[in-house]
DNA sequence: GCCTGTGAAACATTTCACAGCA
DNA sequence: TGCTGTGAAATGTTTCACAGGC
């Protein structure tokens, strides 16, 4: 339902093991394009974003070096898994020693493409929307926020924060006027998927949704859905089965 | 960091399988007690509010009946892993037929504990505290917000939906109050881990929470982690890597 | 005949344990 | 000596493919 591949290069890796001769005899000509585009596991690249948030808070009190052992136990996660999921990045430890938290973190960051321009447009200005725009956690990780739409007469014109609420009738000359390349859409289900639609087809490739939906994208687009209802739902499950 | 383990079994198996005899040995005296507590993958549990989801929406458009087909598509996996999901919670459709709608969701509802009593309160009244506790999407599961709190003074004392926000000083005599069994930590991270510890000091087994920082609980309690800020980061990783 | 339920295979992730280097 | 980096083992998840009942 998510795989989908095209890479017929062997990157040569662990985990991602990229598929060893099979495929691709077909085209190519080339031996071995080290373009190679890395792969990191995806379980892998979700407790990455931790370690950084980790590590700027150690940068905040003036820690420098940090070990595996202690940089996983500031992200809740186990020493072995660190390391192995910061060696799919690369080497950028000393044996004995440790990591530099500076450049650790540099290293991290470049990894998941944080040093690119992410500008992010926010459809829906509801008490989510609203809570999201103000919300100053974006900022601070290279994520502008360029834009809200709305669709009702009330609140779009109001003020934001530093942005003002646009009518999502001019929807897609607003993303493509302010170059976004991420949306977040703050819904309710019955249009959430006609607007995600819509952002697709202005060429948003990411997408981040809190509506309470399975939303249907094609091929190519990334989505990530974040639900309340979904979350406490599974804590239901746990802390029933504490009970028995 | 989050396994225990306790059973001292061979379990061997697939997934889930049920603890075969193991504890509570004590009472009983049928040889094979049944009462087995079930054990659902954690992958499976997540997705299984999926289908919840999706059967809520067919009963809205009046379907009765829908085949793993069908259901899987609405929510957005394969076919073959819905019926795996659904076989952790028992056989409960009809080969060469399908499932009954209304059935399958109370059979789910009733796996995930969603037929209990739970309470929730949210703790911080900002931008995004308000946000939840005027989102409709709780109710409606079963899910009751009974209070809200902020340390702020010009906060506390207003109305939000039904609810007025409590003082934070009151925490622990609230949530004995509203027996709430559930938190929703929706604070900045420079308070989140104290808030945290008297929560779980107060006798609360599941906490959400969406401060942009790792917390530690002790074993025993449930913590689940939403930080739109990370999920940003996700996508970003995904859509820097459609570029190479 | 058709679609569910499920062993078994394929694949992915986490943990172990230790070699290797500062 | 001490901690990283990483093969290999253990564990968990998804997919396959087909037996089995309506």
């Amino acid at each position: 339902m998510k795989k989908k591949e095209l890479s017929p290069l062997p990157t040569g890796g662990k985990p991602p093991v990229v598929v060893p001769s099979s495929a691709q005899g077909a085209l190519d000509g080339y031996p071995a394009a080290e373009q190679a585009v890395k792969q990191i596991p995806p379980a892998a690249v979700a407790r990455l974003t931790l370690y950084l948030r980790a590590l700027n808070s150690l940068t905040g009190d003036g820690v420098e070096r940090v070990s595996s052992e202690a940089l996983a136990e500031a992200s809740g996660v186990s020493s072995a898994t660190l390391r192995k999921d910061l060696s799919y990045i690369g080497s950028h430890g000393t044996r004995g020693v440790g990591y530099e938290v500076d450049y650790l973190n540099r290293q991290i960051a470049a990894a998941l493409g944080l040093t690119l321009d992410w500008k992010v447009a926010i459809v829906g200005a509801g008490n989510l929307g609203r809570a999201l725009a103000r919300y100053g956690g974006f900022q601070s990780r290279g994520f502008e926020i360029v834009a809200i739409f709305d669709a009702d007469p009330l609140i779009v014109g109001q003020e934001i924060g530093f942005l003002r609420v646009s009518d999502v009738l001019g929807l897609e000359t607003g993303l493509a006027q302010t170059r976004a390349n991420m949306v977040v859409l703050a819904l309710p289900a019955h249009v959430a998927q006609e607007m995600c639609d819509r952002v697709v087809s202005a060429g948003v490739k990411s997408i981040l949704s809190f509506a309470p939906i399975t939303l249907q994208v094609p091929e190519g687009v990334n989505l990530r859905k974040v639900d309340m209802a979904t979350e406490l739902q599974i804590l239901a499950y746990h802390a029933q089965r504490l009970v028995d």
